[in-house]
DNA sequence: TAGATTGTTAATCGATTAACAATC
DNA sequence: TAGATTGTTAATCGATTAACAATC
C-alpha cells in the first residue's frame, strides 16, 4: 500500500538499507531477502518488508528483493537520483572534515559551496573548492539550485547563520552545532550533534553495585 | 518513582536538557518550569516532568526545578560528575576536528589519547595530544582508565577497530564509520554517521506536484 | 508440487500526552 | 488563600512484531 504519512523513523532507515545494498551491489549479489537484511543491519525482517511496502510492492514472493532494482527505488524515494548540491558554512575542522566526504557521497549529493565569515579564511582551498564569504550565500545558493546546507559554525552563530540560510531558500540544514535551532515548520533541520551523543553514552557505562540493573541493551 | 528500565530515549533527552540548563546557569537564572523547558526544547512539558521523575523528585510543586540542582542530578545521572576519558582512533580530519571538542566537553568528559595505524601519522601532536600507534592502544587504556572510544577511521577499518578496542576493555563505542559494527550485547555503540543523516534528509525536500501532500513535519 | 518469502492485517508493545490531585 | 506547577495515573497514539494468505 503506497503513501500514508511516512514516519520519521522509516525514512531514517531508509539510508541504512540502501548502503547496506550498495555493498550487496559490489559483491555482484543479485537478490535478498528480508530475513537477510534484517539479520545484517539488527533489524526485525517484518520490519523492513513493512517500511518497503509502504512505497511499493517492491519485492517478490518467494524469492526476495532485486538489489539493483531496489537500489534505485531507494535513491528515488531519497530523491538521490538527481544531483543535489550542498552547502557548507563553517571552514573549520569540521568543515573541513566533512567537505572529504564529497567522495563518498558520490555524485548524488556533493558539497559545492563553502562559506565562512571569518575573512582571513575567505579564498582559502579546501578540496578544490574555494571559502567564499558570507555576503556571497545568496548567490551562490542561487546560481547552484542548493537545497541543503550544512552547519559547522560555533554555537554562538548557529542560529544567525541558519536564518540567513532559510531567508536565501534553503529546505532542509543538518546541524552540528550544539544548539537547538528554531526554524519555520516547513524548514527540515537534522541534529548531528556529537556531544549528546557522547554524553548520553557515558549513560549506559557500568558501575558496580547499585546500578547494575540496568541491562544496556 | 524511581528505577525501572529507562528508556534510550528519555537517556537521549537528558543531554539536551543539561545543555540548556548549563545555558541557564550562566545566565544566572535560578529556577525553571517544565513548561519553559519544553517550549525552549520543543519537547512537550509532561514528557520532560516524567523524564525526570524516573530519577527522583527534582523538582518543586509550585515552583519548578532549581537549575543547579537538576544540572547537579543530571550530570550524576549521565556520569559526568566524574573525570571520563575517551580514546580516539583515526587521527585524520574528522578525528582532528572531534579533539577540538575538548573544551566544550569541559573537565568531565576528554579526549586524552589519539591512535592511528598509519605510521607517518603517529607521533605528531594534536592539540597536545601525541598521535599513538595502535599497539599502544591496549596499554593506553588500561594506564588512563579509559572506557569510551570514538571511531573515526575509515569504514574498511571500523570493525578490526571495534574489536580491537572491546577486547581492550572498552565499554562504549561512539562510530563515526557508516558500517554498522558488531559488538556483543555488553557494549553500547552508538551510530554518528552524518551521511546517513543527510540522505534521510533529502527525502524531505519539497517537489513541486506529486508528492507535495507529505507534511514536513 | 514443496519451499520460500512477500505484502498486509491484527496483536503487541512502548512512548507520548492529557488530566488532575497534591502541594509549594 | 489563590495561582502555579509538580509527580503520576490513565488515555492516546504510534511503532514494532507476529502471523498468515497469496504467490513466486
Amino acid at each position: 500500500m503506497k503513501s500514508d504519512k511516512i514516519s520519521e523513523a522509516v525514512v531514517r532507515r531508509l539510508p541504512v538499507y540502501l548502503r547496506f545494498l550498495n555493498d550487496l551491489q559490489n559483491r555482484e549479489i543479485l537478490t535478498v531477502s528480508s530475513q537477510e537484511l534484517g539479520q545484517k543491519l539488527d533489524l526485525n525482517p517484518a520490519q523492513i518488508r513493512k517500511d518497503l511496502a509502504y512505497f511499493g510492492d517492491f519485492g517478490r514472493k518467494g524469492i526476495g528483493y532485486d538489489v539493483t532494482y531496489l537500489i534505485e527505488k531507494i535513491r528515488h524515494i531519497l530523491k538521490l537520483d538527481q544531483q543535489l548540491n550542498v552547502a557548507l558554512v563553517g571552514a573549520g575542522n569540521l568543515g573541513h572534515a566533512l567537505s572529504n566526504y564529497n567522495a563518498y557521497l558520490k555524485d548524488t549529493m556533493k558539497i559545492t559551496a563553502i562559506f565562512d565569515s571569518y575573512a582571513p579564511k575567505v579564498g582559502r582551498k579546501i578540496n578544490s573548492l574555494t571559502v567564499q564569504p558570507m555576503d556571497e550565500l545568496g548567490s551562490t545558493i542561487r546560481e547552484q539550485g542548493i537545497r541543503i546546507a550544512i552547519i559547522t559554525v560555533p554555537d554562538s552563530e548557529a542560529q544567525n547563520v541558519a536564518d540567513i540560510l532559510i531567508s536565501s531558500g534553503i529546505e532542509a540544514i543538518l546541524n552540528f552545532a550544539p544548539v537547538i535551532l528554531k526554524t519555520p515548520p516547513n524548514i527540515r533541520v537534522h541534529a548531528a550533534d556529537f556531544t549528546t551523543d557522547l554524553q548520553s553514552l557515558a549513560y549506559y557505562l557500568r558501575d558496580g553495585k547499585e546500578e547494575s540493573e540496568h541491562e544496556q541493551q
